[in-house]
DNA sequence: CTTGACCTTGAAGTGGCTGCAGGGTTTTTA
DNA sequence: TAAAAACCCTGCAGCCACTTCAAGGTCAAG
């Protein structure tokens, strides 16, 4: 175990919870976190439930939960006494999306290779057969929306 | 093949290219399409061209390409001479992408496989395993955001 | 001549942040 | 003790790829 964590500034619980301090903010806007107490600096101050409570959120983002879910996750872990058969619903609901979208991206994977092999020797972007399979009105559509930004990476 | 597709309003096109009108009207503003001509009353006349090239596009997005990487095979596919080894660059490296993607997801699989079988026969979510499992402090990291939306969809 | 299907523009909303401007506070260093 | 650096504050704009809405204009069928 770690020290107790009390009276943590922002970039404090940033650090413990590795989440970026304007994340913070904007977790405490959408209603994840309660407003904590503050400074007579006007300084957010932050305890070691605050840690906790960051934690699992940043954990469900970091298994692809909408803030929607984790809302519903939170509310469920706040009423102790409830079942816990919701808990699993929404996990298998969730497991279900990331297997859909799994599919998905391995069927993109397959077309986007046969599609590179059409690369013939022509040299150029005339003859190019990748380019005229994109033209070949196929349309078939993927179900499943991306959504969002995960959290803390960008595209290299 | 159809017979030539000329003088279509904006609902031909769409319905010809899988694509929602105002979808095309957003492409417009974004360069990906020219303007087209129009009709006393100012609606927009498309023809066959268009037809063709809104499909490139739609077969691009449903290879979850961005509309940035699709531009500039727009652009290399609208000089016709030139070497067609940027294509393959492009597309090599989109199908880099998906691939990371699959082997993110995979492992996010399995971490909520590992979760749902946390929950023990307590009955109340106090004592749920699945909840305690999100509050660790494990922060592992997906490494690609998610981008955009895909056309045509919604999470039902 | 009215109904209804279609079209027009412009602006705002979506999710989950990220980044910035323009300040205030606190800590460190000289 | 004073200056510099590091941190914090609010509020707002931007990202992507659309989607939705409001408020109107156009056109063909009955």
């Amino acid at each position: 175990m770690t020290a107790a964590a009390v009276n943590l500034k922002i970039g404090d619980l940033a650090r413990r919870a590795y989440c970026p301090a304007e994340t913070i903010r904007y977790y405490e806007r959408e209603g994840l976190l309660p407003e904590p107490a503050r400074t007579n600096g006007n300084y957010r101050l932050y305890g070691a439930e605050h840690v906790e409570r960051l934690s699992f959120i940043r954990n469900c983002r970091s298994l692809d939960m909408t803030l929607d879910e984790i809302r519903k996750l939170l509310l469920l872990r706040d009423a102790p006494d409830d079942n816990c058969e919701e808990v699993n619903v929404l996990l298998d609901g969730h497991i279900g999306h990331v297997a859909e979208r799994i599919a998905e991206l391995r069927h993109l994977r397959t077309d986007l290779q046969l599609l590179r092999e059409r690369c013939g020797k022509a040299g150029t972007t005339k003859d190019c057969g990748i380019l005229g399979g994109l033209s070949a009105n196929v349309a078939r559509k993927l179900k499943t929306p991306r959504r969002g930004h995960v959290p803390g990476t960008h595209r290299r």
